[in-house]
RNA sequence: CGGGAAGUAGCACAACUUGGCAGUGCGCUUGGUUUGGGACCAAGAGGUUGCAGGUUCAAAUCCUGUCUUCCCGACCA
């Protein structure tokens, strides 16, 4: 592409509504432009870097022999209903109506469709295994669009479908897919992490996300310093370790602690530490108040409580709520209180702790649990850095990640509900087993540029680059400069290397700040010393400038690009 | 959905408190001087101050409503 008369911005100043880097460096480059909240437009630059990520995507998914099939995104409402999915997704489905007032979506995510699209073919266990996949732009009305690219409402995804005859089938094409998956997020050169996640609204037998690694990631992920574990954050089992043994004592005292509410707050009052303090919550799980104790420094892992009770409906109570039990809020704890109550199996190892009195400016010391009744006791929390690593016992560490790979088993819930079955050997009906299998096309994109960048813009890696090369020239007014530039731009697009040319009227200082802010991995230089055929060499993750014969630039340049190129 | 902030030229912002010609920098146009890391001088173009209503002789400024965007949280594959 030659730049002069062609579309190409760049912005000078960072954009007010843009805070992330990848966001701001996206929309300073001139790659992507937001049309409204969590809805962008990619421009031609952000385009050309999205296919390239796309066909990454393509040849490892050709690799392992899946196919790509095109869906579309105006759905009939009730294909979700028949998994009952219509409730999980709920709020986050973008809902319409026709003209006969018949219920559309537009579709967050696509297992019906393509549970159904099976059905078409499979009939008897001769027509699997197979997998089909589509890259397509998904609708999920989030609460809060973020982070440029991030979190958004309208998004392309790579969505994979595994279908097999039974378990040990899915576990081939699973792992087959695993593997297409770090070739994938290994060749844009993302820093990523797989680990053991929740199957949410997916349901099925296991979910495992592949995360890219950065500070802005939205997700937590769990590491043991010594062995291979990893997990995120929401599934991470807790161990109990730390028993304590100091005696029982056996009267609780009931002290006075006035306007002392928050387990902070206590735990200054009282000068003990927030792990001597039992954190007494109500929720509101499936309409049902319930009393959830904790140890003061721990955290409610909502994602353990929902599949505890089976149910996602579970909210902290409303004061209303709490205005008409017998207790007061701020000194809320497990004595004497009319709820069944969920103990965390941490809370089991602690003697002596201190507790809500349920009155007002009254908390219990000295407390233990055989104080109160607990109705359910397991692990309801959060692991915390520096505890026990389940497999190891090691220490457990933390990172921050943006999830942009997501690999479920399924096995049959939704061949179940859509009927998908075909005729085994003995010419029984058995249910498909099913694998799904997702990218998020732009997540990769802006996770790529938030590991890839310093203070000058944008560093693509070259397998992503939107050009590879790009030829800047000195002086344009120079003939032979302007000649020795075009007929070089000549040679890259004949040996298909892509290459841009700086040919705008513009002093070179500019030209060499846009081609660093845009992230080309290899940039020309053509100025005075054409004359003497040489010209100049620099890679934009590396300072040096190299000064060489101009005959000697297309090899070299086939030889970096051949070596970075994975 | 709860809390906070903000909407003024393509971009970043000032003027608002105390109502009185719509401003600055970058970018853009023209001319000139420059020319190897975001040049300089001069002259210009560019605005329904988010939108609607109200108060007033007069509203970017005060009042009411509304829309939009961002941040923290809730929610989220």
């Amino acid at each position: 592409m030659k730049l002069k008369n062609s579309f190409f911005y760049t912005i000078r100043e960072d954009i007010k509504d843009e805070e992330s880097v990848s966001g701001n460096l996206l929309a300073r480059s001139g790659m992507i432009k937001k049309t409204s909240s969590g809805v962008y437009s990619y421009m031609p630059l952000g385009y050309k870097v999205l296919k390239n990520i796309e066909n990454i995507v393509r040849e490892e998914m050709d690799e392992i022999n899946s196919q790509e099939l095109l869906m579309p995104s105006l759905i009939q409402e009730d294909i979700y209903a028949s998994a009952k999915r219509l409730d999980s997704f709920g709020s986050s489905m973008f809902k319409l109506k026709d003209r006969y007032d018949k219920s559309y979506c537009l579709g967050p995510t696509h297992e019906e469709l393509f549970t159904l699209t099976a059905k078409n073919m499979v009939r008897s266990f001769k027509d699997l295994p197979f997998s089909l996949y589509q890259i397509q732009t998904k609708f999920r009305d989030e609460a809060r669009p973020r982070y440029g690219l991030i979190r958004v409402r309208e998004f392309l995804m790579k969505d994979a479908y595994s279908f097999d005859k039974d378990l040990e089938g899915l576990e081939v094409s699973y792992n087959n897919m695993y593997n297409a998956y770090k070739k994938i997020f290994t060749r844009m050169g993302i820093d990523y992490r797989i680990v053991k996640a929740d199957t949410g609204a997916m349901g099925g037998i296991l979910s495992e996300e592949f995360q890219a690694i950065t500070d802005i990631g939205e997700d937590t992920l769990v590491f043991c310093e010594n062995c291979d574990f990893s997990s995120n954050l929401e599934v991470c089992e807790s161990i109990v370790s730390n028993i304590e043994s100091a005696e029982k004592k056996l009267d609780k005292d009931l002290i006075e602690t006035p306007n002392v509410k928050s387990i902070d707050d206590v735990s200054k009052f009282l000068n003990e530490a927030p792990s001597k303090l039992v954190k007494s919550l109500i929720y509101n799980i499936d309409g049902k108040l319930y009393l959830i104790l904790v140890k003061g420094d721990a955290e409610v892992n909502l994602t353990k409580l929902s599949k505890l009770m089976n149910t996602e409906n579970i909210s902290m109570a409303t004061d209303e709520e709490i205005y008409k039990l017998n207790t007061v809020k701020g000194f809320v704890g497990p004595i004497d209180i009319n709820l069944p109550i969920i103990m965390d199996n941490e809370v089991s190892t602690m003697v002596n702790f201190v507790v809500g009195a349920n009155k007002k400016d009254y908390h219990y010391k000295n407390v233990n649990i055989d104080d109160f009744k607990a109705d359910i006791i397991s692990d309801i929390r959060n692991v915390k850095e520096g505890d026990m690593c389940p497999k190891c016992a090691s220490k457990l560490k933390f990172k921050k990640g943006i999830e942009i790979g997501n690999t479920f088993k399924l096995g049959t819930k939704y061949s179940e509900c859509l009927d998908l079955v075909y005729a085994d050997t003995d010419n029984t009906l058995k249910p498909v087993v099913m694998g799904c299998y997702g990218i998020g096309i732009g997540r990769c994109l802006s996770a790529i540029v938030e590991q890839n960048n310093d203070e000058k813009g944008i560093i693509w890696p070259m397998n992503i680059a939107p050009y590879k090369v790009a030829i800047v020239i000195v002086d344009t007014n120079n003939e032979s400069q302007m000649e020795a530039a075009n007929h070089l731009y000549n040679e890259f697009r004949k040996e298909n290397i892509e290459v841009m040319l700086d040919d705008r009227k513009e002093r070179v200082g500019v030209k060499f700040n846009d081609m660093d802010l845009i992230g080309i991995p290899i940039r020309i230089t053509i100025g005075k010393k054409i004359d003497e055929h040489i010209c100049e060499l620099k890679l934009r993750n590396e300072e040096e400038i190299n000064e060489i014969s101009i005959f000697d630039v297309l090899y070299k340049v086939q030889d970096i690009i051949e070596e970075k190129n994975i």
